[in-house]
DNA sequence: TGACTTATAGTATTTTTTACTTTAACAATT
DNA sequence: AATTGTTAAAGTAAAAAATACTATAAGTCA
């Protein structure tokens, strides 16, 4: 049968550069945290856990898992999400790994971060399966969280700007049929600027990836707006010709 | 005496989410590799060592080395650099982790990839510390490589050069003190397009990025160009201010 | 000196961005 | 049915940036 440790400690002996090392293989322990961003009446919220167990019991927490054995990366943090929301097929993406030696108060833990957009009036969080209870918490006003997960998130956020900037990705955040200043709302939440509402108009219909579905919103008191869809084909093929998406 | 093996075997079994969990915690090997970039005439090209050992003795490699225990990611990716390279205050960033089931051949190990840039005519790599041989590569023209190192190195460029087309980070492989086609040669390698010569120095004198050091070329046998520097504080006073570089 | 190569400056046209104004549509109220 | 308030949506004009191209200047080499 195969032993893991065993075949580690012989890679070991016969390093790849023959350094000394560490002997016996160190090993550590590896797990995903996912930062769930959802767009709540002009705010960008994140979902977050609060702990039921130790270490940093009774904190709040990014929803995570530690890695098993016969999934990549990838798999975990769609197991993680699925668990969390009930969902399948969740935009998500990896954005840096955090190994800091301190980082775990009993262990060496690594962990990857990813993060994720969701159109959150489609989730229901399951707080009874998870821990004690589960919150989309506004990502300006954060209570204190459990490990280096502050500073996870501050990452989270940086490079979800920077993805947001050159990537259609916004739409995300959006129920399928959306108007345009609940586009532009999402987006002003994004980045915490204003734009001007002609412009905005102007420049995202100048780009070509909305289709105009010819409805208007209901339940409004005042003039109902139109209602788009993003052509996710048609974004595609200009990608292809050589568009880029830019905010 | 601290016990990480007993510290990680509690942290299981009162894993976070009460869920089922594999009774004894799950390890894994952690390594890092960096890809480390280089121009020379005109081309881009990839530092790789060739391995003396197995497993994929006789392939050529991405330098790396198995993570320590005292080590947190950053000061591995550091070391492996200094190794190769003999400098240290390279530029590098890590850009993800690749962590597929069966991405070595001898147990479950992780890598976390980084992509490093460098001036190539400062660096004598060392080959008799680290493996038979230590070569630069054309990145259109690699050989067969160990693992999953071919896949690691599409990623890492693909990686770059987004992260080039808006960060000034193309100086990084140029020395000191360069002329303006040589800067613009760089970006096209960098990008594998051309650009116009009177517009692409308009522009990047337009950024007011670069110091004029009232130098010319010398040993050319044709007209010699201007010499400049990047001004490394210029460019973050002005990215303060708002400033967006973009190619 | 003259031919040749390359750097560098300049110009003119087109395209894009920005700031602002106007008009139209609808709901609610009187 | 007219009025008021709010928002959508179209339009316009000025400024800025990108692009394509031309011309000139400064050096090397034979």
């Amino acid at each position: 049968m195969y032993n893991q440790k065993e075949a580690l400690k012989d890679y070991y002996s016969t390093n790849d550069y023959g350094e000394e090392n560490l002997g016996y293989p160190f090993v550590f322990g590896v797990s995903v945290d996912c930062i769930v961003l959802g767009y709540q009446s002009g705010k960008l919220k994140v979902l977050l856990v609060e702990r039921g167990v130790s270490p940093y019991r009774g904190y709040w927490a990014l929803p995570g898992d530690l890695l098993k054995k016969d999934e990549d990366l990838k798999n975990a943090a769609e197991r993680v999400l699925y668990q969390l929301t009930g969902l399948r097929e969740i935009y998500f993406k990896q954005f840096k790994t955090f190994g800091a030696i301190d980082r775990h108060p009993m262990g060496r833990v690594l962990t990857v971060g990813f993060f994720s957009l969701v159109k959150s009036e489609n989730i229901y969080p399951l707080p009874a399966a998870w821990a004690k209870d589960t919150k989309w918490w506004d990502i300006n006003e954060l209570p204190e969280l459990a490990f280096d997960h502050a500073f996870i998130i501050r990452k989270g956020l940086k490079r979800l700007r920077k993805k947001a900037k050159y990537e259609s990705i916004g739409f995300e955040l959006l129920p399928e049929k959306f108007t345009l200043l609940e586009l532009q709302s999402t987006y002003e939440a994004i980045f915490g600027v204003e734009y001007d509402k002609p412009n905005f108009r102007k420049k995202i219909l100048s780009m070509k990836i909305l289709e105009d579905l010819n409805e208007l919103q209901s339940n409004v008191n005042h003039r109902p707006a139109k209602l788009y869809r993003f052509d996710r084909d048609k974004y595609n093929t200009l990608k292809n010709m050589g568009f880029q998406f830019e905010f």
